[in-house]
Order: C-alpha cells, then structure tokens, then sequence
DNA sequence: ATAACTGCAAAAGTTTTGCTACCAA
DNA sequence: TTGGTAGCAAAACTTTTGCAGTTAT
C-alpha cells in the first residue's frame, strides 16, 4: 500500500494533473482526459504499455503513440517525473508529490519512496567541491528485505 | 583526463581484464580479446557501438553482437558494469575499480567518478529503517559547471 | 478558423537471438 | 573432439515520427 497516494484521491490528483496540463498550454482533449485519470489512478509508478492498457479502460481509442506523447508534453512541463530503472523501458509519475527517492525491492519489483535531506545536503556539497552544481539527480537503491 | 584510469595502463588493465575473463570460465577468443583491449584502453565510458569501433580499429571482424554477448557476460560475472544513463543507450565500465558513482556534466556530456563514505553509510541507513538491505544502488548528479 | 492533436503504421534505435560454421581447450 | 563462440541477419522491444484527418479553443 502506498501511503502518499492515499493521502489524495485519484480524483483530486486528476484535478491537479488537469490544471497544470492546461497551464502547460496544452488542450485537454479526451484522450488526455483518460491518461490523466489513468496516472490519477495509479499509486505505482506504471511504464507506458502499462499506462496504456489502464487508459484504454477508461476510453479504449486512445493509442499507445499518445500516452507517449502526452508522456513527453508533461513531463517537459515538469509535471510529471519519467523515470528509468536499470535495463527497464521508462516509468511515469506525476511530479506534484515533494520530491523523493526509491527503493528496489529486486525481488518483488515494489518500488519505495523515501526522502533524505541529509543525502540531498551531501549531494550539493560533493558536486562543489568538484565545480560543480547539481540540477537533478537519481538515487536508486536496489534492495533485499531485511531477513529478521 | 581520468586520473583513475591513468594509475593503471592500458596493459596491465587488459592483463586484468583477461584474467577475469578466463576465472569465469569464458574462452579466450580473439574477438574478445579485442573487445577486453578496447575496454582497457577507454578511460571514458563507452557505449556499445563506440566500444564496437574502438574494437573494429583493432580487429576488424568483430561484431556488435559479439560486444554485447561479451558484455552481458562479463556483467553476469561481475567483471564489468553496465551504466543506464537516463535517455541513454547503456554504456559499460571495467569493474577494477573502488566503487564509485557519477556526475554527469549536462552540457558537455563528461561523467566524472567520485566517492563518499558518509553517502554510502546514509543509504544502508535509510534502507535499513525501512526493512530493507541495499545490494546495488545507483547514484547520479546530473550537474552543470559552477560558474565563479 | 486554425493550430494543436489524434490514430495508424512505419521508422528509428538499442539489444537479443536463431542459425550455421568455426575454433579454443 | 566438442561445447562454447562467432558473424550475420532477423527479431524483439521501446520510443518516436510522418501523414492525413479531427478537434478544442
């Protein structure tokens, strides 16, 4: 169960993904409706065939080439996060959530999301002292559950 | 310049290479040997078509299939690492090396090494409240020059 | 009205694989 | 000798794109 997604209902998360699509100046049209609901809906972090196929339960005409385009749109907008995981094809989530970082779990694929303001302190303070100034960053961290 | 890559020549690291290779129980072809050359001599990070040219300038037949076929190998094997950039096609890097991770330049597209401890000790740390163990993590600075 | 958007199919880019021949051990 | 390995070409997969028709504003 993911906590964060749970805070807000997928109907209000789709709200927001509504208005930051349309105050990225793009048209909200219905195919984008059914995307935005489908990334509202999901509380993982799907990959596009996966975002497709739940788009397609909401409005089976959209095609796999506009989750990607739509993909793309937002997340050049800053409003959605494209992530990549080792040998994986892209994930998507939306970006309205504060930013954080995620465990693997490598035997069961669940992704985790935690957030260290000490490691983004240590990150800043890394790159200065090599020139240079961090603009994003990943962090992965691919784990096993702990055995107890 | 890599000044990690310069401690050891290109020799001793095919030495290395080879050796590696050969305790995994993989045959000494010459087509690997040129590719084990090609990888010693990049102090870079190459992906599979430029290590494929780097390879071709030593011997000619080798093929893309081969580079990758190797690769996959000596990943499995622990011997090289494979780095998934985002938006990147995969590139590799000998495995000699201390453990590291990576600032990529943004603009000029160079990846320089670095290493922290206190990082390293941060990420065990987190996973471990969490119930987790890290067996791999990744951790990249997507970064552009200070300007002072 | 019209610029943005769509589906479709084709293309592009990366990586893997089936096959037959070959070669290192 | 023989199992691993090679090249080649085709396939697999993810992602992008050209085109001609459609739609939100």
């Amino acid at each position: 169960m993911n906590d964060k997604a749970d805070l807000v209902s997928p109907k209000s998360r789709y709200e927001d993904l509504k208005k930051a699509l349309k105050s990225s100046g793009l048209k909200l049209t219905k195919q984008r409706k059914a995307v935005l609901n489908a990334l509202a809906g999901s509380d993982d972090h799907p990959d596009a065939n996966q975002l497709h196929r739940r788009t397609q339960t909401i409005d089976k005409s959209v095609s796999l080439a506009t989750v990607y385009r739509t993909m793309t749109e937002l997340e050049n907008n800053g409003v959605i996060h494209r992530l990549s995981f080792q040998g994986e094809p892209a994930r998507f989530e939306a970006a309205d959530t504060p930013h954080h970082d995620h465990i693997i779990d490598i035997d069961s694929g669940d992704v985790i999301e935690f957030q260290s303001e000490k490691i983004e302190r240590l990150q800043a303070e890394i790159a200065r002292e090599l020139g240079y100034e961090v603009v994003h960053h990943r962090l992965e961290l691919y784990c096993s559950k702990t055995v107890k």
